[in-house]
DNA sequence: TAGTACGATACTAATTTAGTATCATTTACA
DNA sequence: TGTAAATGATACTAAATTAGTATCGTACTA
């Protein structure tokens, strides 16, 4: 059970990439070669990022991207929304045309509870956040 | 993203019929018959169970499967282990042959605080708390 | 107008989950 | 004693999800 698959992990370290370089315009070609990632695969994630409206992108020579919000304005659970579908971990059981067991419902709450718990860990985390923790880090270091 | 795969859930369900049968040796047969669950997929799932030790096996003719313990000694957590391996939710980015970024990291916390989460919520259920609050539902509808 | 960049989209490959089949062994009992 | 009923072990197939690639088209800049 994995909370992030490796498009979210992915479009994480490409947003954060841009993010900090100020407002260059990246291309995919500089992403692939400075995160070592599948550039093929790093395009296809940050046309579904451009298509989302949380990067734009310029065409042709010179162009690339860009972030198209404020870095705390991009929030983890939409990458999460967008590559993995709303989080539902209930699916399977619940869902499953009308579970067909009633001794399994008391899960549901149990569920329910676990769901909220991981929104509200992960809501209020942005490229912000995560980019501030870095910073912290590396000003720990210096220290 | 589920939480419980078809094995775990099949597996409830096959114990707690075995749990209410108080004792009795039940077959797959039976309990495909009841379950409206494919008769091959259940016995790969008992055997399991019975290797694990969960319940007991009796060959031959009119043999089948028991209990192996006590219903609030069979823990749900228990049930996902075998089926589904152990709850860790960061595998794919932190595991990852050491996250090569930085960024990523104050995920780490987030996601340990969101496993134990899981973890406490989901303790405490044994095989008999499902029982009972079936049992509690079918007393409530009849007041 | 050539080259560089993204847009759209279809395709393949790998992994995980779900489900089936088969042969061996044990047991009850007619 | 031998046959049918049951599980044990294990290998196999199928479906779904995730991961990754390829290709053709379009826009932009120099």
């Amino acid at each position: 059970m994995k909370l992030l698959t490796r498009n979210t992990d992915y479009a994480v370290r490409a947003l954060s990439y841009i993010a900090m370089e100020n407002g260059r315009t990246i291309t995919v070609a500089e992403l692939s070669e400075e995160l070592k990632i599948s550039w093929s695969f790093l395009r296809k994630i940050l046309q579904i990022l451009s298509r989302e409206g949380l990067v734009f992108s310029i065409k042709g020579k010179g162009g690339g991207f860009r972030l198209a919000q404020p870095a705390n304005r991009i929030f983890l659970l939409d990458l999460i929304r967008i590559f993995q579908g709303l989080i539902r971990l209930n699916a399977c059981i619940i869902n499953n045309t009308a579970c067909p067991n009633i001794r399994i419902c008391i899960l549901k709450k149990k569920i329910d509870i676990i769901e909220k718990s991981i929104i509200s860990e992960l809501h209020p985390v942005t490229l912000e956040t995560l980019l501030n923790q870095q910073n912290e880090l590396l000003h720990l270091q210096t220290i």
